[in-house]
DNA sequence: ATGAAAGCGCTAACAA
DNA sequence: TTGTTAGCGCTTTCAT
C-alpha cells in the first residue's frame, strides 16, 4: 500500500506537501499539486484513515447506536442521520444493541477506542453508562429517549401521542379503550401510556390496569395482547398500539379474530409503511422518525463545530391522522 | 487520554507488558497483569484502537454495503451479518448506499482508508468497481447480488423463487399471470422475471412482455404497476411481486380497488414481516435472508483467518407457503 | 510556499 | 517472563 513518502518521493516533493495536498487548507502551489495528484494516481494511493485519526485523535465517523434494526422506525431516523452526516463529510456507523446493555456497551467502547468523532443514541434503557464518551470528551446525542438530565436531546412528545391515540377513538364514539405498551423499562413506552390514562381520564373515564398492558415493542407483542384482551370479562372495544411493530401485530390477530377495524376501533403510536390493507381504518399517530434523526445529527454537528452552548432537549410532535369515518 | 504509558508507570513495569495483558495472547504474570489492570482501571485507559490499527494494518471491523437500510430484507440480513461478526469479535459497519454507485464508491473509499478488515457487499448494480479492495488485500463477499466472475458470493436462487411463485398460482387455478419486477439493471430483478416466464413456458403458456413490468423495488412500484396492469385490455388474474416491498404495493393497491385475494391471485417473492392482514390468501417465497448474511460473513471470516481456496458462490433456495386454499 | 523532524499510541522483534 | 526499541502513516510546528 502506498503511502505519503513514496507518493511524495514520485512527485520529487516532501511527504508534508501531500500531506498539505489532501488536507486542502494550506496553500499548494499549483504546479505541485498537479505533480501529487498525478503521482497518487499512479501508486493508487489512499490516504491511511487510522494514521491521520491516530495524529489527529479524531475521525469523520459517528456512531449511531439503536436498540432494533429491523424496526422501521429506527431504520427511518437512521436515514435522517445519514443524510445530514454525509452532506458534512461523515460517515456513521449504525450499531445494533437489541436493547442489550451489554451489546450496547461493547459498541460504546468501539466507538471511544475507535476515536469517533461523537456518537447518537437511543438508549437500550435508563441504564446506559456514558462515563467513557464523557471523559474523553467525545459528544453525545440521545434520540428517542432521554438519558441523563442535562444532555443533548431529541425526543417525541409521547404523552402527547398517547393521549391523541386515545382521544382520537374516544371522538370515533369508542369507549373501552385498552392500551398495549412496550416494556416498562423503557421511558417511551410508560409515557404513552401515560398519554392514554391521561386521556381517559380527562374525560372521566376510568383507565384500570386490567386494560394497559406493558409488552415488547414487537409485532409478537401486539399479537399477544390482543388475545388477552379479548378473553377478558370486559374486553375493550378499541386499542391504542404503543409503537408501529405493536399496531401490526394487533392489526395482523385482530383480523384473524375477523375484527378488522372499525369492529373493533385501533390507533397506532408511529407510522405503518409496509401495512397490506388499506389503514383508512386505524388512527395512525405519525411520529416524525426521520426529522428526529436529522435534527440528532445536526445537534452533534454543532457540538462537534465548538458549539459551547449549554445543553437542549428538542420535543417533536407527533401528527394525528384520524380514522376516516365510514 | 490515558495511555500504556500512564499504565506503565503506574503498574511498575513496561508498556509492552501493558500491551501483553490486553492482547492476550502472550503470557504474562498474574500478579503484573493484576498491577495492570488496577492501573487501567484507576486511569480509565481505553485501548486506542487506531494505533493498534495503525501498528497491526488492520481492524476488526467489517463493512456491510447494502443498497436499501429501509428494506426489511436487508435489516435481517444484517442481523444474520451482525451475529455472526459479533461472536467473532468483530464490528459491523453498516452503509447505506441507496442503490447510488457515487455512494457506495465513497462507503468502499472510507473501508480502505479506514483499513477496515474486509466488505460484505449487497451491490448497488453490476458496475461497482472493487478494484481498490482487492489491490490492498482486502476479502470481499458478495451477498445476494455477484459482482465478477469469481468470488466468494451467498446468492438466492432468483429463478427458481420467481417459478415456485408462477407455479403455485398455477396450481391454484390462475392462467392469466403477471409479473412486476425491480430494475433491469438489477440482477435479481431480472432472474426472478426469467423464473416467471420459463413456469409459464414450462406449461405451454405465453409469457407476454405487456404482462412483465421492470419497476423499482419499492411500494410504490407495487402500486402503480397494479393500476397499469388493471387497466390493460386483457388484465391478469394474478401477479408475481418480485420482492417484498412490491409485494406490499400490490396488496395495498388490490385492497383499495376491492381485489384482495384470492380475488386475484398474489405471490410475493420475500417476507412480508410486517403485513396487517392475513397472509394466508397469499402465496409467499420465503427468502432466507438472515441465513445468507450469516453464510456470507463466516465466508469473510473464514479468509480473514487465512482461508486460501479458490472462491465460491453459495445458493441459497427459497421456501413456498402456498396460499391456502379457502 | 516548502521541507525536516518529532510524535500520536500501539505492537512486535529482539535481547536479556 | 519482561523490557527496550523501532516503526506503522500521517499532521504539524518550526525553520527556511
Amino acid at each position: 500500500m502506498a503511502t505519503i513518502y513514496d507518493v511524495a518521493k514520485l512527485a520529487g516533493v516532501s511527504p508534508a506537501t501531500v500531506s498539505r495536498v489532501y488536507s486542502g487548507v494550506v496553500p499548494v502551489s499549483a504546479g505541485k499539486a498537479e505533480a501529487v495528484r498525478r503521482a497518487a494516481a499512479e501508486l493508487r494511493f489512499t490516504p491511511s484513515g487510522t494514521a491521520r485519526a491516530l495524529r489527529t485523535q479524531s475521525s469523520e465517523v459517528i456512531a449511531l447506536v439503536i436498540p432494533d434494526i429491523e424496526n422501521p422506525y429506527f431504520t427511518e431516523m437512521a436515514r435522517g442521520v445519514e443524510d445530514v452526516a454525509n452532506d458534512a463529510g461523515y460517515s456513521v456507523v449504525l450499531c445494533n444493541t437489541d436493547g442489550d446493555r451489554a451489546k450496547e456497551a461493547a459498541y460504546l467502547d468501539v466507538a471511544v477506542s475507535a476515536r469517533m468523532a461523537g456518537v447518537i443514541i437511543a438508549a437500550a434503557d435508563a441504564g446506559t453508562d456514558l462515563g467513557a464518551l464523557h471523559e474523553h470528551g467525545r459528544p453525545v446525542v440521545a434520540v428517542d429517549r432521554t438519558l441523563e438530565a442535562a444532555m443533548d436531546a431529541v425526543v417525541m412528545d409521547n404523552r402527547e401521542a398517547g393521549a391523541a391515540a386515545t382521544e382520537a377513538l374516544l371522538d370515533a364514539g369508542y369507549g373501552r379503550i385498552a392500551c398495549v405498551t412496550g416494556p416498562e423499562t423503557v421511558e417511551t413506552a410508560r409515557q404513552r401510556a401515560e398519554g392514554w390514562r391521561a386521556a381517559l381520564e380527562r374525560r372521566g373515564l376510568a383507565a384500570p390496569s386490567a386494560r394497559l398492558r406493558y409488552s415488547t415493542f414487537r409485532v409478537e407483542g401486539g399479537r399477544s395482547a390482543v388475545d388477552e384482551l379479548l378473553a377478558a370479562s370486559d374486553p375493550p372495544d378499541a386499542i391504542v398500539a404503543g409503537n408501529n411493530l405493536l399496531g401490526v401485530g394487533v392489526l395482523q390477530r385482530l383480523a384473524e379474530h375477523g375484527l378488522t377495524p372499525p369492529a373493533l376501533g385501533v390507533a397506532v403510536i408511529g407510522s405503518l409503511p409496509y401495512a397490506t390493507l388499506p389503514v383508512d381504518a386505524v388512527t395512525v399517530v405519525r411520529l416524525p422518525a426521520r426529522d428526529m434523526g436529522e435534527t440528532g445529527a445536526q445537534m452533534l454537528l454543532d457540538r462537534l463545530h465548538g458549539d459551547g452552548r449549554p445543553p437542549r432537549t428538542l420535543t417533536l410532535h407527533g401528527v394525528v391522522r384520524p380514522a376516516q369515518p365510514r
